[in-house]
This record gives structure tokens, C-alpha cells and sequence, in this order.
DNA sequence: TACTATACATTGATTTCTTATGTATATTTG
DNA sequence: CAAATATACATAAGAAATCAATGTATAGTA
């Protein structure tokens, strides 16, 4: 089995919405820090999302209404909070289960031996 | 099961170089409409190669040194043929491996029940 | 004759992401 | 207590990959 530390930018390119689409929609809502940091421990590290890919992400899925803000104050600094919209739960779910067949389509063009087992 | 007709580009986006080293691996040589067919082809009319993206891949591969060509004389039109060179093999089976691996780390963050079965 | 398929290629624009930078508070450690 | 690290937001310049459109040319088919 190949063995890594971190993926390669190229191979994690394009996967950054999906994911974080689904970690929103399994934990109701997140802030910036919390996904990167949730990602991280979930891959053991072999994933790790950029703030400078991030926030621009999600400011621009705040901007076509798939997401909402909460902003809340945690001592003197302001926390935000981000979760799913109703019609944003529908783009998550349906984003999501694209990623999937995808991957399993992909999986049976690149290990044709073993994809559709 | 999620159905569809081809994938959207946001979600097929970075998975080009891998799906082409593929097929060059197990087939040899292939030139460019070749491969835009036999993928389409492989996965149904899912994956659908663009020749904006693919004629930039692989003159940048070769360019590399991870492909070499061989040119041919069909009647009377040149046809170009892509190979991967010794080099190029090591790299086809690292970017290979990589991306199957990622696959696997990725579906345990998308659909995390049946990810790691 | 016109349309479709084969086969190469480029170019401008767009999207996505990286790297670097900036600001500020909170916590841990030497 | 000072320095370093962690938390937490954000932007901005540039790189890279890809798309959509266009161009050229031959071959085959309706």
C-alpha cells in the first residue's frame, strides 16, 4: 500500500467543496478554524485544507445562499458560524452523491481489476 | 444510487493526469483522439475529455520527459502517439497509487459508514 | 453536397487553489 | 513574564488546470 503524509495539491484539488459540504451537513454547523482542524484529524492529516482556499469558498457559498452565518461572540472575539440552508442541504446532498459515483467510476478506470468488485 | 448523464467539470476537474498515465500504462500507446474515445468510452459518456484539456497535458508531459511520441504517417494525416517513457512509468505508478489511495480517504470522509468496510 | 467523424492544435477567460501576508486574542512553556 | 504556539478571522497576487470556442484538414457517410 502506498503510504504518505500529505496528499499532493494536484490529487486534492477539487475535492475541497464536497468535503466540506458534508462535514457541515454531519455536524449541523462549523466555524472556518473547526473544518480545517476537523479535517485534519479525520484523515489523520493526510488532508489539510488552507485558509486561503477556505474562507474564499465559503464566503462565495454564503453568497449563492447555500450557506448561513451565525456570528457569536466567544470572550472578545467573534466566532462565525456556518451552516447549511434548506435549498443548501439539497446542493450538499446532491454534490455529495456526484463525488461518489465519481469515485467509483474513476476507481474502475484506475484499478480496473478491483473497481466494480 | 445517483444517477447521471456526465459529471459536472467541478467534480471531474484534477483527475485528467492520472486517468491519462492509466490508460497509457495499460495500452502502450494511444494517441490523443484515442484517449478522448476510450475514456468516454470506459466510463459510458460520464467522463467526457476535452481536447483543450488533454492537447496542454500531454504536450506538458512530454515536455517532462514523462511521455515520449512517435509520429505516423496514416495515408495522408500525421498521427501523433504517446508513450510513456521509463521515467514515466515510475511516475504513472506513483500518481496511480496516490490517487487510489486518496479515493479511499476521501470516501471515509464523505460517506464514512461504508468507507473503510 | 452536406454533415459527421477523425485528428491535430491554440487562445482567452474562468475557476480554484497556493503562498504569503495581515490582524488580533488566548494559551502554553521555558 | 516573555516568547512561542494555537486559535480565528481575512485578503491578495499569482499559478495552474480546465473550459469553451475556434481553427485547420482529411475521411467517410447520408
Amino acid at each position: 500500500m502506498y503510504i504518505c503524509l500529505m496528499y499532493s495539491k494536484e490529487i486534492v484539488k477539487g475535492t475541497l467543496k464536497p468535503i466540506v459540504l458534508k462535514l457541515l451537513k454531519e455536524h449541523g454547523r462549523m466555524y472556518g478554524y473547526e473544518i480545517t482542524q476537523n479535517v485534519k484529524a479525520l484523515t489523520e492529516g493526510k488532508i489539510q485544507i488552507t485558509e486561503g482556499a477556505l474562507y474564499p469558498l465559503l464566503h462565495k457559498l454564503q453568497a449563492e445562499g447555500v450557506l448561513q452565518t451565525e456570528s457569536e461572540k466567544m470572550g472578545k472575539r467573534v466566532r462565525k458560524y456556518y451552516k447549511l440552508s434548506q435549498s443548501g442541504e439539497a446542493v450538499a446532498d446532491d454534490l455529495i452523491s456526484e463525488m461518489l459515483d465519481f469515485m467509483q467510476t474513476l476507481k474502475s478506470v484506475l484499478n480496473p481489476d478491483y473497481g466494480q468488485a
